[in-house]
DNA sequence: ATTAACTGTGTCTGCCGGACACAGTAAAGT
DNA sequence: ACTTTACTGTGTCCGGCAGACACAGTTAAT
């Protein structure tokens, strides 16, 4: 497993040429994924779109897991470079350029979840965060726990913000709002703060990835600031 | 569906008695999820724990999608009872509120993902979170956008730091360590700044949760104290 | 020429969600 | 009392899924 994601087959000598590789495989599947969401990807569909059964794509992978892997490492992609920066500059454009990986591959929240094995774009994404956080004072754990807030935050934010099969059970925005509205209007009692707080809300939707953001940067600047003192 | 949320059904008067009740349905859902999983969550698996078979389930209800709702926002339960206190105190409860209550039933993070219509229990947790807020000059929008920050945070500690069918892919936290481990060691070049913050983390495991929370308390609380001036 | 390693294929099993027709049951209408 | 009507649970069937396995064809090393 390990060894698919960081791309250190053997190399077999003896036997006919494969007729694909790996990454035609992965490619093929994030074509799916993109068009119809994480669920459609199947073997079987898989292997639709490549000169090849299903069965055959066993021989490049264990098992749908870790297609799921190394397609979820190869979408996921190597961070655009930037330019050096203060701390707090670089951990923002770090972010929005997640922010816009993630919304290149929707899916990439469903299949990048949990306890797993690490890619090396996954880890580089990694690197790059903690690297913004370098000269900061803030000890390792605490890098590593700031670039998971984030992290979380912004998956959220593209879960919520995104219509996508799969992601969502099939309503849009629309539909919640309407049940929502509905809800409140005969529950209105039980909900006085929430009624209110929608009251005051219309408009200013979409705000949530940049209000977290701000926040949460915020209470990083006053840990640093505090750790220089 | 959000009739069956919020239980308004009609209750029918002819026919026979049903055998069972849309809540019994519920619980034992519940109970496999506990114990095994969302993933075991099946159907058959069901009905097998009630003394109907598995096609009556769908008397009940309309499909499994619809049942994950029900039994969702029944394990969530009613976010408890808490003493009035300053909205910063209120919000960390309410907070370690969620935390708990998630993981209680870890496959609560998974089925409540994306977009999908609320149930009653889910909405009173948005209603005291948000009523912890009411008074700090922050306008609707802010407020359901920070707890949607803490929330998230909350979600991915949970996700990370159980053990659990389903979230995982059925490896340890070893085996996540011990890959990424190998891969630093022989990538080192690659990752420096990653290997630099993972040689001062030893031992100090599992803080993201207080860390993360205090540095979100944190910028809300500048915002706060800003609106005020 | 033979052996050994490797590739792709077809078949099969056991799951899953769900559509549908059907028989039995209980209350309402007569 | 009897029929009608609404409702319940059941068995059968479909298509789709992941994957185990045996098998035949292909290529390089011996």
């Amino acid at each position: 497993m390990t060894e698919l994601l960081w791309s250190n087959q053997p190399a077999p000598s003896r036997g006919p040429k494969p007729a694909i590789t790996l990454a035609a495989i992965a490619e093929a599947a994030i074509r799916i994924a993109d068009a119809e969401g994480l669920d459609a990807v199947s073997m079987q569909r898989v292997a639709g779109e490549l000169p090849v059964t299903k069965m055959a794509l066993y021989r490049y992978v264990p098992g749908k897991t870790e297609l799921v892997a190394v397609m979820s490492d190869l979408a996921m992609g190597a961070p655009p470079d930037r330019p050096e920066s203060p701390w707090r500059d670089a951990l923002y454009t770090w972010s929005m350029d997640l922010y816009d990986g993630f919304l290149r591959h929707p899916w990439l929240v469903q299949s990048t979840i949990g306890r797993r094995l690490l890619g090396p774009n996954e880890l580089a994404w990694i690197e790059r965060g903690v690297g913004a956080l370098a000269g900061t004072g803030l000890s390792g754990g605490e890098q590593l726990d700031s670039i998971l807030v984030i992290t979380s935050h912004i998956r959220n934010i593209v879960q919520q913000s995104t219509t996508f099969p799969g992601l969502t059970t099939g309503l849009t925005e629309e539909d919640m709002q309407q049940s929502l509205a509905g809800i409140l209007a005969t529950e209105a009692a039980r909900f006085p703060h929430l009624v209110a707080a929608m009251s005051t809300t219309a408009g200013s939707e979409n705000q949530g990835l940049e209000f977290g953001l701000q926040r949460i940067l915020d209470g990083l600047e006053l840990l640093v600031n505090d750790r220089k003192a």
